[in-house]
DNA sequence: TCCTTACGCTACGACCCGTAGCGTAACTGC
DNA sequence: GCAGTTACGCTACGGGTCGTAGCGTAAGGA
């Protein structure tokens, strides 16, 4: 909505530094004329953006005092991002390209270790707050919800696919009939595992922590039809499906 | 935070509207002097913020709107409610009674049934933006947390209890060894079907329709250990644990 | 009738929004 | 060096929301 407001003239940054940042997506740069714009800017403005969420919270935020915070004008925040919805997600997508894909031998102590490190992410202050606060928004604003696919849905999908193409090598997972249930197959497993870990720390506000880790884990890979691959004895015995019960 | 800058004129009316406000939480009311409070006005506020809310979405809803909408004087919602957070939790919260456990015959049925009409009450307006934007605030406010955590999570997590509960009495799921497992295992279950859903629904922006609940029902229950009930014939075998693998 | 509490209304300072306008800085191509 | 182009910092602004104070009035109980 902010978008409509702005003029002609505003518009025309748009597509240079806001709507694609990702490193990857701006190659050429085709050598325009004129003052480039500052890349420690940007830095410092992301960097800012990050400290006032821990400081201030999402709805406390404001464009005025993040500009001041880098040592920037009011303006050329507004030059560079529509508003504060689009700031922020871009302050916080980088963060998730922390999230890595161990590899610790099983599937199951690899997913176990991916949901502790995303757990951990969700902890800090400057994620935890602007997530949320960002879907939300994103429930009426179209370009905001691609941009949120784009820079960090996309981040962590790629560690479900890692995952399970590194699972079905080891055999610990059954390559799967065809395109389209893999895909639908990757994307189910995605929510359960995002959606769980986000729910259980930000609305249960229970803490995310190894015993949580391992009971949610096993339900999964057990509902996945995996073969356990757990290696450190105990749990249950390698070979044989887990006995169905409580003890998930 | 709002709390703070509060008077203590304007603490004072607190517990009487605010803190509580479910029907059964202030059952004596012992009969304060002076004029009463507008049951009507209650009413006409929270109805006036949920319309609110679909024409607006979170980040545009101001008290003044609501409370023209309500015809009720601004004034008037600031001395039964904080602010904006816990006004919209409260006219929203009512929308989960709407959930309730069906009984079709199976757990999967009953569980395919309770994604399904928690994905629609997700689909409105009223509660899509609202709900991660209250969420989101509650991150940086205790007291926040717990009210939603009394009125909205609540609601929910009885269904969990309720449909496993029903499932042991037909057999379908093994009785829990000892309280604290169960307890334990109820949350996990809450966790993954909510979180699951609202994700589905919100971030990755994708349809909760039939077909996808069926999925992750089957992913849900194969991991609980569920013997099959599906009576209709399609799926997997009765008596026999589904093959592992990609037709999750 | 007095007392108490809730209500509507107005007004207010404080803050934030997003933009316009200006002069200046930085870089490119001639 | 020169224009041409783009980015930047700064100031100022109208418009909006916030949350409260203060007042007179309405609606109940002792």
């Amino acid at each position: 909505m902010i978008c409509l407001t702005r003029t002609g003239a505003g518009q025309r940054y748009l597509p240079a530094g806001m709507v694609r940042r990702m490193p990857s997506d701006s190659p050429p740069e085709p050598a325009r004329s004129g003052r480039p714009r500052s890349v420690a800017a940007d830095a410092a403005i992301l960097e800012a953006t990050r400290a006032s969420l821990v400081d201030l919270g999402w709805s406390k935020l404001t464009m005025g005092d993040v500009a001041m915070r880098a040592g920037v004008a009011k303006t050329t925040l507004y030059r560079r991002w529509a508003g504060k919805n689009e700031l922020v997600v871009d302050a916080v997508a980088v963060l998730f390209d922390e999230l890595e894909l161990p590899d610790l031998g099983s599937l199951e102590a690899d997913v176990e270790a991916v949901v502790l490190q995303f757990a951990a992410l969700l902890e800090r202050p400057e994620t935890k707050t602007a997530l949320m606060a960002v879907v939300a928004e994103a429930t009426r604003d179209e370009a905001l919800r691609d941009r949120i696919r784009n820079s960090i849905v996309a981040r962590q999908k790629r560690l479900v696919l890692e995952g399970r193409e590194r699972a079905q090598k080891r055999g610990e997972l059954p390559p799967e009939p065809d395109r389209a249930v893999a895909d639908r197959t990757a994307d189910l497993i995605f929510d359960v595992i995002a959606g769980a870990v986000v729910h259980r720390a930000l609305v249960s506000a229970e803490p995310v922590d190894c015993v949580w880790a391992r009971h949610f884990t096993r339900l999964l890979l057990s509902g996945l039809g995996a073969a356990s691959g757990r290696r450190d004895g105990e749990g249950r015995t390698p070979g044989r499906r887990q006995k169905p019960g409580g003890s998930v």
